[in-house]
Order: C-alpha cells, then structure tokens, then sequence
DNA sequence: CTTGAAAGCTAATCGGAATTAGCCTATAAT
DNA sequence: ATTATAGGCTAATTCCGATTAGCTTTCAAG
C-alpha cells in the first residue's frame, strides 16, 4: 500500500480510537514509519486526512452490500435469494448483518470515528444518520418488504417492522464497540431477537 | 447557584458539545463569568471538572425515575399504576419516556458528554453502557415483566420483548440527539413502534 | 478589630503540537 | 546525461492552552 493510503489506514484507526482532537500528526506519522512533517507532502493538514477518510468512504459502501453478499444496489434480485425464507434464514441474515458491521475492520474503525465526531457539523451528523439509520432502515425495508410481499412475513407496517428489525441489531452492535467483551452476549441476543421476530411477524403465527 | 456548581454546568454544556478535548478552560471561564485561573480555586485541574461531573451524575439517577413519574426503585409499586393498562397507556409510558431523555437538559448534555468521550476508557464506556442500556433494559424489563403476569401483554421471552421495546427508542434518541430536526419524525415513529409493539404483544392479538 | 480563608485577578511559565523552511536523494521522464 | 519531481528528513517557528505565582479583596469567625 502506497504512503498516501496507508496516512488514512493509520489515521483512521487512531481517530477510531482517540477521538480526532486527541490524535497528533505525530501519532500518525509515527505508525506509518515516517516523520510528521512528510505528512504534509500528502495532506494539506490534518483536517485534510480527515475529510480524506469520509471522502473514502463514500466511494466504499457499494462494497458493503457485497459483503452481506447480496446486491445492494436492487433488493429485487436480492430477494431472489430469500424466496424460500424461514426462520433459520432469517436469523443467518440477521447474524450476517451484525457479524458484517462488528467485525470488518474499515467499517468498524469508520463507525466508531463517526460516533466521535458526529456532532462537530451537521455534514457529519447527517452521515451518521444515512450510513446507520436511513439507508439500512431504507434497504431492508425493501427486502423484508419483499418478504411481506410473498407472504412469509406479515405486517401492515413495514417500516415500523424493519425498525423492530434493525433497531435492536443497531444498539447491541454499539455496545460491542464500547464493551467489545460482549459480544457474546450480544450474538446470543440477536439471535434470541430475530427468532422472536419470526414468531411475532412470521405467517404461521 | 454558587461558582463551583455553575462550573460543572457550563463545562458539561460545553462537553456535550464539542467534546471534553476541543473545550479549553478559558471557553468554560468566560461562561462562568471568571476568568480561566479562578477556574483553579474550585477544581485542581481540567480533568477533575470532568470527573466531578461523572459524579454527580450518578448521585442523580433517581430523580430520573421520579421525573417519569414511576418510582424507580421499586418496580412492584409502580407496576400498581398501570395495573389497567391499555394502548393508550403504553404509548403515553413510551412517549414519556422518550420525551424525558430527549429534552430534559442535564440528562440529555449528559448522554451526549458520554457519548463523545465512551471510548476514551473502560470506566465510562461501562457508566454509558450501564445508563442507557443495562438498567433501562433491566428496569424496563422487570415493569413489562409484570405486565405480562398480569396477562396485559404475553409472551415467553420478556427481556427479548423489552429490547424490542426500548431499542427502537434508543435508536431514535440517538437520532435526535444528532439531528435536533428530526424530532417531529421520531416522535411519530415512537408512536408507530408502540402501537405495534402493543398488537404484537397484547393479550388481543 | 484583626486575621485568615475563599475566591477573584493579572502576569508569567511551561510544554506541547501543528505547520513551515529548507535541504537531500532517488528516480523517472526528456 | 540532465533535470524536475516526489517524498523524506532536521531544525525552526509559531501559537495556543493548561497551569502556576503571587497579589488583592471580601467577609465571617474569634
């Protein structure tokens, strides 16, 4: 990986860490095996490594849905794969998700650091919101809606539905970012969710 | 209120914020109305300001409980309050709940504080783990819990049913928290969820 | 009364951290 | 071969921000 890139790597695993204002250029330097002021070869300033990494990410986030191996970008072919859904399913999909958010380490580092900063700007916060709330509620709104559609869920409210979904998903992964100790517990609770999701929306009940 | 209060106040304003690191004592200062070395007669340093707010809070908890007009300590008395408990109650409790985290001042500066500064150590990511998910879930839990005995909503699961309960409230304060606009739109959803929750759950479904 | 602590102020001090200046070397393009 | 650029280094510079020193005033207790 060229020096450029590996500024950001760095950069973002100390901010993920330390929050932005507790990181120095020298921390970084440091970690990518030069001295600070060769940073400013790459980087305007400081400021700049930072935008860099949430200019990054925007570009990354095709990449996610991959990771949750469907499309992403048309839940309609993705919900080919769930035409034959049960609850086993739904909780590989529920586990897929969570195990997806906690573990891969760009997308960790990212959560976090935007945890930190979330409330310098409203840019920020709205980022916040779109990559943790709007677009996952959006997304899989779209796919358990297509579960409705077929009649292996049933609701009259899928937006609350997928709220019921992914809110407790959200927060236990939250408490895996500050306790990661938990995450035991946490897996067993996701689990124990999604299977009483399927009772409370699945059609045989 | 005397100086050294005011101090607390100001800097936990300020905290909340822009975050313990990017606050200088002379910001907290000005607020006061003193000037940045006075600010030592009353703390021994910047870091002792932010300790003692940790303090105080915990010394506060239970007026969070009075303050949603439950007891707080003791569950079983005030499981009498709603021992004729309907929808319309249970959207009122989910709506209070919601609205006392979300606009009462020093609870709602505090969660932000902590939210900011959760990962600096493993002592405050376990006072904002336990504040806003172990002892809501638990006491939370213990309330629904009585419900259910009392046959007003139904389930085999109840710590499952009152992460379904609290999670998506959780979630929304966060949005709020980061996104003050959005309020309008959380509140409705809040409604929505409880709605659901109560067909999910009630006896009648 | 007077005295000593509490609480404020101004003027240092002290250290640290971002950034800049200016120099060097390798290497890739002409 | 020459040269320009990319990328690195050391040594300032510059600014800022926490904290300390030391003085003053007020006021309550004796």
């Amino acid at each position: 990986m060229n020096t450029k890139q590996r500024i950001l790597d760095e950069a973002l695993t100390l901010f993920s860490e330390k929050g932005y204002a507790n990181v120095f250029v020298n921390d970084i330097a440091e970690r990518v095996g030069i001295k600070a002021p060769s940073l400013y070869k790459h980087y305007k300033n400081k400021q700049a490594i930072f935008d860099a990494i949430i200019d990054e990410m925007s570009s990354k986030f095709e990449q996610q849905a991959q990771a949750l191996s469907i499309n992403g970008t048309d839940p309609a072919a993705d919900a080919e794969v769930y035409r034959s859904m049960d609850e086993d399913h739904l909780i590989k999909l529920g586990n897929d998700l969570f195990a997806y958010f906690l573990h891969d380490s760009y997308t960790k580092r990212f959560r976090k650091m935007l945890t930190l900063e979330q409330f310098k700007d409203k840019d920020l916060a709205k980022v916040y919101s779109e990559q943790y709330f709007d677009r996952p509620l959006s997304y899989q709104g779209m796919l358990l809606g297509l579960l409705v559609s077929q009649g292996l869920l049933v609701t009259d409210n899928v937006p609350i539905m997928t709220l019921h979904f992914y809110a407790p998903i959200y927060m236990l992964l939250t408490v895996c970012d500050r306790e990661p100790d938990r995450e035991k517990e946490a897996l067993k609770l996701i689990e124990e969710h999604i299977r009483q999701f399927d009772k409370l929306y699945g059609r045989d009940y």
